[in-house]
DNA sequence: AGCATTGCCTACCAAGTGGTAGAAAGTAGA
DNA sequence: TCTACTTTCTACCACTTGGTAGGCAATGCT
């Protein structure tokens, strides 16, 4: 693999672990075998590498919903699979998830560009539930919202990993699949309008 | 006020906002108007005062909720009156429920003690929650899962303050109050039984 | 062969990090 | 007033930080 793609990813991973602040480009060399100048040269600062693995974490995650979307009937069924396919993403890789919400803390600059990056995706979103609400397939409500809802929820079940842990909670696959389950049980209720 | 109390709110409010690594004790002294050396007399190292932020912290949150817990009746009511006194406290001290989330992802050992601290509570709301699901004021599931799913709902309507602002979403009082309205109706939808 | 470009390196550096040693200044009781 | 104690300070230190300057080998083009 391209080192540049290798420094992308280590550099996702540790920033989604450790956050921006506590990654040192030293570190980061040390567990790629180079020199922290090998890094400066793919990236000329910190901050550019950090933009890079934002971009690249948001591209993968809108790539992700969009075939989620492509492959998913309208009403519910498109939600629920854009949930799975979230939190397969975020079994896969932890990582992405983890930047995204450093990212949040951080605030601007970063945040700012990655929330240009992602505002498309979040128009269409609401685009979409709005005629969803008109069609009666999806309970009533501020579109806007209920995305920013869905998200610190999906957010939240997907990047908790830590705690859990601590917590004492299992986290073999099975139990990721129950909590999956629990969430969108919680999701669907909320959602979908009860029939009369 | 006291020296120490001061130190402990500003780091708290530090270590909410830009994390722990992303604050340096002189940084902080800066704030106060006092030297480094100061803070490290009242706390020995960074830790101890990261410690004590949490320890605080825990603690506010935790009578917050015991507040809620006694003047509430059981069944929906209690659950929507931990709801509004947290995000009260998260309007009130929004630092708080940050320095939590920050606690999550620094992993152990901070987040083995802070967990420690809070089991109990955990603990009395799985129960709580058992004997509700059985009177058939709450929907029967796993009720762990439940106090997880609630928490990151929760903590992620709480402390997205910084996301809601950089994508342009308003956060007026009025703003937030809906927010809060979004997140109840949600929770009651998942929570409490169609009645038959 | 000559030559430019790419990629990674060694050698440094100024600034900032958490933390130590110990002096100075206030404060209260005898 | 003397003394003991608490609090804050100056001075300093070893170490790490992100970043610069420039060398050196490999590669490919003419």
């Amino acid at each position: 693999m391209k080192t540049s793609d290798r420094i992308l990813i280590a550099a996702t991973v540790a920033f989604g672990e450790n956050g921006y602040d506590g990654t040192s480009l030293d570190s980061l060399a040390l567990e790629l075998g180079i020199r922290k100048q090998s890094i400066l040269y793919h990236y000329p600062t910190k901050e550019a590498l950090l933009d890079a693995t934002v971009a690249d974490a948001i591209e993968v995650l809108a790539l992700a919903l969009s075939d989620a979307v492509t492959k998913s009937e309208d009403g519910w069924d498109r939600i629920e699979k854009m949930v799975r396919r979230v939190f397969r993403l975020a079994i896969q890789r932890p990582e992405l998830l983890g930047l995204l919400r450093e990212v949040s803390r951080l605030g601007p600059p970063t945040l700012t560009k990655a929330v240009k990056d992602f505002d498309p995706l979040i128009k269409g979103a609401t685009k979409w539930l709005k005629s969803e609400m008109a069609n009666g397939k999806i309970v009533e409500s501020d579109p806007y919202l209920l995305v920013l809802s869905m998200y610190s929820v999906i957010m939240g079940a997907a990047t908790e990993g830590n705690l859990l842990e601590a917590i004492g909670v299992q986290q073999t696959p099975r139990d990721v699949v129950l909590r999956r389950k629990e969430l969108l049980r919680f999701l669907k209720s909320a959602l979908v309008p009860v029939p009369k």
